[in-house]
DNA sequence: TGCAAATCGATCAAATACAATCATATAATG
DNA sequence: CATTATATGATTGTATTTGATCGATTTGCA
């Protein structure tokens, strides 16, 4: 049978079924189990079918229709294979029910493919990194209130009163537009103000910059080095960087490439 | 079995029994007592249902106009026609750059396919709503501050402190589980939580409900037939509740069911 | 209050599912 | 026809899940 064929029936199959494990579908199809896993995964990965341990789901059919418009454009693409590494790298610090809060921006967009199997509790600014995570894990997710820009794609309200101020995190992923000595800078005041308002309510900050976010700086000091529990980047930083970072009592972890290998990890002196 | 189809299993048990011992869902699953207890942690941690001790309990006895996800696609095609028709003249009601507050539901979510034209200040507690709106409309979209609920599709806090407090709108959109002369009824604590916060913020209440809610009723009343501003409803309204709602000094809005021809007001007396 | 029963979480061994790899089969290409 | 590319199925080692057991904790009842 031919893998479109295949595909065509899975779909059709998961429609009426809701779950099925490989068995099932290997016994349907006539095919190895070997290959349903594949043609699984292929699937899963066109936001098809949802993988599963175990077997495929269908994908929770949400009132609307089913989206899968670009979120952001130019720059998640970007040093994304960069990004993606220390998305990886950065979701693998938390452990399930954590509560941790995220910040909107491309590179902590990139930690939705690996949160989709946790489950924490995440507070996020971030409008599509919300979307993602109600509709396709089991993640509790808490946004604040605020009106939602399209450009930056983040909640933010100018008002005080926000039930974030009720909620506390033991950590907070967030990018950059800089990183040096000064601190970490931002270049858009609206990011600034978004972050501020997160920043106070975890415990450690976690930031998760590629190497090429040394080099650039914003003309924003969004928090000072100290304040920086932990930094997350790529193979290609410098090991004057890591020594700044690590001489201001930051920890470095650096995300391998492929992904494969585990991150190494930096500690501060 | 596979964990989801426990996990989906579980929560539609728990949907009809309330309550169900550790002993009860092993039974039902063919599972033992320790993969039960894991099961019963991990939907618990993802908010699905509440671990108690000896077993679990449905999170929300919900029902009424907000409802539980598996049969909110369902409910939504129930009288579908009619809602669609009386959330067209819903919208028909805003001006452009109103504020307006959209309750979540299903009703008043089909209000989106005729919100895609306008350019309102929409504030919303409903998710899906809100997702539609930000990608396909130019509406500005404000969110309350709160965790996303998958059930209800809805952003609720069980906070007081929250950016809604610092905004007004001129008109509430809001659905019902049911209407009569006592006021307006649903079936939700937490719900009616919710809404309460919404409605102060409002100066008229717009009530939506399809001709069938006259009927069924809530054990809850959210507010007095006086607070509401206009009922829209379809042609099946009978005459008699008409009179009810003009006499309390209610407008009541007949929705044409073919959307061709104008709505149709009763003014209140 | 104190005791017994029930429930819980942690731990561990067995069962199961997984990704990766390799060999074979099939199809496409020159 | 030979060669390359792709797809499939089997195998292997690893990771995850499961169910049983045991001590700790909580609950119900006297």
């Amino acid at each position: 049978m031919l893998e479109r064929q295949r595909h065509k029936e899975i779909i059709r199959a998961l429609a009426e079924e809701k779950v099925m494990t490989v068995g099932d579908i290997a016994g349907l199809l006539s095919a190895s189990e070997a290959t349903v896993r594949r043609d699984i995964r292929a699937l899963d990965s066109a936001n098809q079918i949802r993988k599963i341990r175990g077997g495929a789901e269908a994908v929770a059919p949400a009132m609307g229709d089913t989206i899968t418009a670009p979120l952001f454009e130019h720059s998640q693409l970007v040093n994304a294979d960069k990004k993606r590494a220390i998305a990886r790298a950065a979701v693998e610090l938390c452990d399930d029910g954590e509560p941790i809060i995220i910040n909107g921006g491309t590179t902590t967009y990139m930690m939705v493919e690996f949160l989709m199997s946790k489950k924490l509790q995440i507070l996020t600014n971030s409008f599509p990194i919300a979307e993602q995570l109600v509709r396709k894990s089991e993640n509790r997710i808490i946004l604040p209130g605020g009106e939602v820009y399209r450009e930056q794609q983040i909640v933010l309200s100018p008002f005080d009163a926000d039930i974030v101020q009720n909620h506390y995190a033991s950590k907070m992923f967030l990018g950059a537009f800089g990183l040096g000595k000064q601190g970490l800078m931002e270049a858009d005041p609206l990011l600034i103000q978004a972050e501020g308002k997160l920043i106070g309510q975890a415990e450690k900050l976690i930031v998760m910059v590629d190497s090429s976010k040394f080099k650039s700086r914003g003309s924003l000091i969004l928090c000072p080095l100290v304040r920086i529990d932990t930094v997350v980047t790529d193979e290609a930083v410098e090991a004057s960087h890591v020594a700044l970072l690590n001489n201001a009592g930051v920890n470095v972890i650096i995300a391998p490439a492929d992904g494969t290998a585990n991150a190494e990890l930096h500690a501060a002196a």
